[in-house]
DNA sequence: CAACTAGGCTTTTTT
DNA sequence: AGCCTAGTTG
């Protein structure tokens, strides 16, 4: 966040100039939209009515997008806060009100996620729906998935077979789906058991949550939906308070984002909203394409929409645009552009193919040092990959090449065990009623109250309908508890007493107060964990960002604090700064862009990935979306494109055999240097025949040891250098030896 | 009854 | 890395 008093500053000579009288085209005007190209010029100044903007992949469409919010202010004589504008991420958002603010003076704007544009209107408004108040705990996926465990557990499932996870997934599409066209409504029916599952579980966690004062990521959205529904009122105040709103990455919006834009824009219908068809890439999570494609239907109907198509590409040489765009146009049914760039080529694009991921991740990082000694920064570098797990084998190369570089993503800091202890404790602070942070922190540090109290304790507070804190804070609750645990749960309740009356301190003042009552410190470097340095660093990691906070919103106290982590993401916290080279996924890396760009892992069943093609009925959209993926991926390039994969991967202690991607041959071949992967032969069906001799042993063979005589492999465990096999021996039994010094004889027929 | 340990299992992508 | 389970110890 950006502190408020930077604002005045930062006016330069464009700002300088007072929007002109009446708005026409003085020079002040003209100065903002400045070397535009001529469609960007249009969209930036259009005026009322519905506009799309199709902006193709390194199109100039952030500074379209700030340009025209300046404009509009400047010569529509509308305020900063009668403008809404929605990014993806917050650090889009945060960028976004940096860009105007440099072009002019404004203050108030409101530009922000959808989550968390929800989340300032529910704080206002939320208990005109009778179920929360302007306090509410924001759950994350975590804390989501902890209260579908307890309440799978309570109705007496199986929570190995009901994945809580699963479970989440299910009642979020469910919760979604209400709101979906008619004709598409999700058929939650699964039949049987899963069904029975899912009301009762979906029943039960709607309660909870209004028990628990709290809202998960899908709540946001649909409580605010529902306030709107509900209380026109309230609607119609905010559609009159944003004369302009403008949606970005309106190709990844889903149905009830869909809906929630129709409200806001239903007063003056100045809704202006860009995106790119070719690179939507969160079907996943409930994103329709349609929305975008439907747009001009959609919105059209009273006054026609005006579209505008951005088609030159500002970033990218033509070898790399020409190489995504022959590949994405293997996508069925999506709309032709014609994207052109006038940057020559220099270089072809290189695919290297690996032998197994530490040689990928290698050869990766040895093309990053030759890189380096050409001249070229680190942080001009980036590393994409379809899953998280990919990450270890490209760290591990990183470190031990001296290649210095960030991760962005992944091992998220806000998920470890000692930053969630923490925050459990600020939200109890935000939010008596919350138990989930309460349970978690029951008996963080151990304090003698195990499983059987906790159980005394959730009971007394269900029988009343009480929160957990009040049950903790009760002598009556906590007679019935005797023991070790009878001290620990007075010290406890000790505790929540003086949380409750700190609502109104800094977030920092709350943690260090924690930290130091519950002596954390202590508690962690007692943990077994060889790790606990790094546990210790992360306790200061998040005392940093809660200071930091504090000092720039010096209003926001513990729930702004606590709103602000539940909804960071990962690219949020990624300093461009930083003279590192960026390892992210392929789906974090959207919006931004690098001169150099590798992509590792282009592999059949990892890119397109496996339970992509598997997903629902239709395997080609699910194709299809990977497909989009990899063009997000190549077309955050600027200048060198790097397509790698491997042979053989090592996944769960298991080394699987790999195929290209199609995609690759997907690639025009003339476009591509180093080696081309050859298109496979159809063989779509049963798996990938591995060359023999990798193979050689498999379980139930008979084998001949020099010592030990004759056996049976028993079992095969690991690969390469740690691969091991059991073999039950006739003469010694059974014996576990390292496949490369055992040197077995495989004894046929 | 609570605390701790070892070992097995698991991960598509994320606001 | 974390979660779960089973088994042991205090």
């Amino acid at each position: 966040m950006v502190p408020l008093d930077w604002m005045d500053v930062r006016a330069d000579a464009v700002a300088d100039a007072a929007p002109a009288e009446g708005g026409e085209g003085g020079l002040e005007v003209e100065a903002l939209l400045e070397g535009l190209n001529e469609p960007q010029r249009l969209a930036a100044s259009h005026d009322e009515g519905p506009l799309l903007i199709l902006a193709g992949a390194g199109s100039g469409k952030t500074r379209v997008i700030t340009r025209r919010i300046a404009w509009l202010i400047a010569t529509r004589r509308v305020s900063s806060s009668e403008v809404l504008a929605i990014t993806f991420t917050n650090k889009a958002a945060r960028e976004m009100r940096e860009r105007v603010e440099a072009l002019l003076p404004a203050r108030g704007m409101w530009i922000s996620t959808f989550h968390a544009m929800c989340a300032r209107i529910l704080r206002r408004d939320i208990e005109a729906l009778g179920t929360h108040t302007r306090g509410f705990s924001i759950y994350d996926t975590h804390d989501k998935n902890q209260l579908i465990k307890a309440i799978t557990k309570e109705l007496g499932y199986d929570t190995q077979r009901f994945r809580p996870a699963q479970v989440g997934g299910w009642i979020s599409d469910w919760k979604t789906s209400r709101f979906n066209a008619e004709e598409d409504r999700v058929e939650a029916g699964f039949g049987g058991i899963e069904d029975e599952v899912l009301t009762r579980v979906t029943r039960r966690y709607a309660e909870k949550m209004a028990e628990n004062n709290a809202l998960d990521f899908d709540d946001l959205l649909v409580k605010t939906l529902e306030l709107f529904e509900r209380h026109p009122g309230i609607r119609d105040a905010y559609a009159h308070q944003f004369r302009y709103v403008l949606v970005d990455e309106y190709q990844d919006t889903n149905r009830i984002q869909y809906l929630l834009t129709r409200h806001l824009s239903s007063v003056h219908k100045n809704l202006a909203v860009c995106g790119d068809p070719d690179q939507s890439i969160y079907g996943w999570r409930g994103a329709d394409i349609r929305n975008i494609l439907d747009f001009e239907r959609d919105f059209g109907a009273e006054r026609r929409a005006t579209v505008v198509k951005l088609e030159q590409n500002y970033r990218s040489t033509r070898c790399i645009l020409e190489a995504a765009q022959g590949l994405v146009r293997h996508n069925l049914g999506r709309k032709e552009k014609d994207l052109w760039t006038e940057k020559e080529n220099e270089h072809r694009i290189t695919v290297l193919n690996c032998g197994n991921e530490n040689d990928e991740a290698n050869r990766i990082a040895n093309e990053i040092h030759a890189l380096r000694s050409q001249g070229i920064a680190p942080d001009q570098i980036a590393v994409f990959y379809r899953v998280n797990f990919m990450q270890r084998a490209l760290e591990r190369a990183m470190r031990l090449t001296g290649v210095p570089y960030q991760i962005v993503g992944g091992v998220e800091f806000y998920q470890r065990r000692e930053v969630r202890d923490l925050i459990a404790y600020l939200q109890i602070v935000g939010n008596p009623r919350d138990d989930v942070a309460c349970q978690r922190v029951l008996n963080v540090p151990a304090r003698g109250v195990g499983e059987k109290s906790v159980g005394l304790l959730a009971a007394w507070a269900a029988e009343r309908g009480l929160p957990l804190t009040e049950a903790v804070r009760s002598p009556e609750a906590r007679g019935a508890i005797r023991g070790r645990a009878k001290a620990g749960l007075a010290a406890f309740a000790g505790l929540v007493e003086r949380l409750a009356e700190m609502k109104s301190l800094s977030a920092v003042q709350v943690l260090d107060f924690v930290i130091e009552k519950v002596d954390y410190r202590a508690w962690l470097a007692t943990g077994a964990d060889a790790d606990s340095t790094n546990r210790e660093e992360n306790v200061e990691e998040l005392r940093t960002h809660a200071a930091s906070y504090d000092a720039e919103n010096p209003e926001g106290g513990v729930r702004g604090f606590l709103q602000e982590v539940a909804l960071v993401s990962d690219v949020d916290a990624w300093e461009e700064e930083d003279k590192k080279v960026t390892l992210m996924t392929l789906h974090s890396s959207k919006g931004l862009e690098f001169p150099i760009v590798f992509v590792a892992g282009c592999e059949e069943e990892l890119l397109p990935h496996a339970l992509a093609m598997m997903d629902g009925d239709d395997e080609e959209s699910g194709v299809e979306e990977e497909r989009r993926l990899m063009y997000v991926g190549m077309t955050r390039a600027q200048d060198r494109l790097y397509l790698t994969h491997a042979d053989r991967r090592l996944h769960f202690g298991e080394t699987n055999w790999r195929r290209p991607s199609r995609f690759l041959a997907e690639i025009p071949t003339e476009l591509v240097a180093g080696h081309v992967p050859e298109e496979e032969e159809e063989d779509v069906l049963g798996p990938y025949e591995a060359p023999a001799e990798e193979y050689a042993l498999a379980e139930g063979d008979r084998v001949e040891h020099d010592h030990f005589g004759y056996g049976y492999v028993a079992r095969l465990q690991g690969s390469g250098a740690n691969a091991r096999v059991t073999v039950d021996f006739t003469a010694v039994g059974s014996k576990v030896l390292l496949v490369q010094y055992a040197n077995l004889k495989v004894v046929r027929g």
